[in-house]
DNA sequence: AGTGAAAGATTATGTCG
DNA sequence: CGACATAATCTTTCACT
């Protein structure tokens, strides 16, 4: 990864929908020159893929949730059986596992509270939690920027 | 927005690569009819756009934290200034206005502790916040799934 | 690795039910 | 609004430096 890969992924950060002969422009090589490092940075996973960007008021999902949790037990198996559990969550959009004061971040996309009470209930239901703090979002300033190359 | 609008978006999330006529024939159009509608919900909106999903690893972007900020001042002119501050860090790729105990909730991609100090650093150079609590991704079980549709 | 050009696919448009 | 055919565009491969 040279300075040249690294200007084809910060102009397709900013505009992923750029054709071959923009993007080679773009970056100065030839548009040959250009799709094939393109291909090498998909095929070494570099660029893992591309995802579509929806508008999630457009889609009746208004709320967005940030939920915290403190799980009690910690066995391997527990661990495993809680991921499988939320995996099924379709509203669970983010899972991180964090260090700190809790174990799991959760970032919720519902459409009402009533939805969100749902998708609650579901995550408690199976498995033993000590804590859960939700955070409701007010406001989406930025979502999903660009990730800072260099 | 109908049925065969949701079909098509959440084969778009599900694989955003298809082409106009695979994706037509996963929702038993014909392409251009399928061609259309797409068009329509970029045009109205409910799809944004497309991203580019980079492995964070591979750019050397392995740490991710989660900070949690509480404000003191929340004056109109102080939050417009928080906001462009913010913006101006790249490595904030989220930002969210809370409600609870923080107002805000800011994801970091940083190269490693040294650079999220940095970060952290410039956060509270210009404004006056009341606390900071960072979470540190240990594992990401999942990131940016596709949106629950319906 | 890079270039230019041509073959192969895909996307966008026009026309008609 | 949907289908079918065609023009325009973009992607991929080939031959060569």
């Amino acid at each position: 990864m040279d300075e040249i890969d690294l200007k084809i992924l910060a102009a397709l950060q900013q505009a992923p929908d750029l054709s071959q002969r923009e993007l080679a422009e773009r970056v100065s090589l030839s548009q040959n020159a250009c799709w094939r490092r393109l291909r090498k940075l998909e095929e070494s996973g570099v660029i893992v893929g591309r995802s579509l960007r929806l508008d999630r008021s457009a889609l009746g999902l208004d709320l967005i949730v940030f939920a915290m949790l403190r799980t009690r037990s910690h066995s391997a198996d527990w661990l495993e059986k809680f991921r499988r559990h939320v995996a099924t969550i379709p509203e669970v959009i983010d899972f991180y596992r964090i260090s700190g004061d809790y174990d799991y971040m959760l970032k919720i996309a519902a459409r009402d509270m009533a939805s969100y009470d749902r998708v609650y209930q579901r995550l408690i239901e199976k498995v033993e939690l000590d804590n859960v703090t939700s955070y409701f979002a007010m406001e989406a300033i930025f979502d999903n920027r660009p990730l800072p190359l260099r």
